[in-house]
DNA sequence: ATCCCGAGGG
DNA sequence: CCCTCTGGAT
């Protein structure tokens, strides 16, 4: 399956523009309920302004938020990055830390973030479950979990460590392009003649009834 | 109107 | 577990 997914996004990558894994950092909590594209129109002047995690524990809160408006929820994310910075400072000399415990305790920073940060600026293997890998592990078959800490559990354990991080963006290609929440375009999906989603019977999951709620295609 | 690659807080 | 934070695309 993981081949069916080669096949169909061999290049599948991270979409957000960064040099550096604080830019990365910076950039993955500035993407939660935003497309890519929107943050890589803001982090260009953003960066310039702001280099060190210094840098971002000084801002002047007004012109953080006003950099970063348009990227949604800018005041939390504006408090998220100064306390960031500052938590950088403190705990890790300036440094963004390379291990998931440190990267889940810094301020904005869940599991998922972390972990495109692991995969993306370290070549840590991760698999990063956001909304699209949880659903469309369950649609798949891979898990019947929830809980996403479960679902990179379960996942883990079919696929080598090597694979995780590519698969993870390929699964959220994916999900993004093809495989939606409510209706999915199963009609033009090449994974349908696989996916037990497909034209299956309910699976317990909320998506996979909708799907079959409103038939496969269209 | 409704949805979207989250995280923190009650 | 549910709520909130927010703007932009569709």
């Amino acid at each position: 399956m993981n081949r069916e997914l080669v096949r169909l996004y061999p290049d599948a990558r991270c979409e957000l523009d960064f040099t550096t894994p604080l830019e990365l950092l910076v950039a993955t909590i500035l993407s939660a309920q935003c497309t890519d594209k929107r943050v890589n129109a803001v982090t260009p002047e953003l960066f310039r302004r702001y280099r060190t995690a210094a840098d971002y524990a000084g801002a002047e809160r007004e012109e953080l938020e006003s950099l970063i408006r348009s990227t949604g929820f800018f005041r939390s994310k504006a408090n998220s990055i100064i306390g960031l910075g500052q938590a950088l400072c403190e705990r890790h000399g300036g440094e963004v830390p390379s291990n998931l415990d440190d990267l889940v305790r810094l301020p904005g920073v869940g599991r998922k973030t972390a972990n495109v940060v692991l995969g993306n600026a370290f070549d840590v293997p991760g698999i990063t479950v956001d909304t699209h890998f949880g659903r469309l592990a369950r649609r798949f078959g891979w898990t019947e979990a929830t809980d996403p800490v479960k679902v990179e559990d379960e996942v883990a354990g079919l696929f080598p460590a090597k694979d995780w991080t590519m698969l993870s963006h390929r699964m959220i290609w994916h999900g993004r392009r093809i495989c939606h929440a409510r209706r999915p375009a199963c009609g033009v999906c090449a994974l349908a003649h696989w996916c037990p989603a497909y034209g299956a019977g309910p699976t317990g999951e909320d998506e996979a009834r909708t799907l079959v709620r409103n038939g496969p295609f269209s």
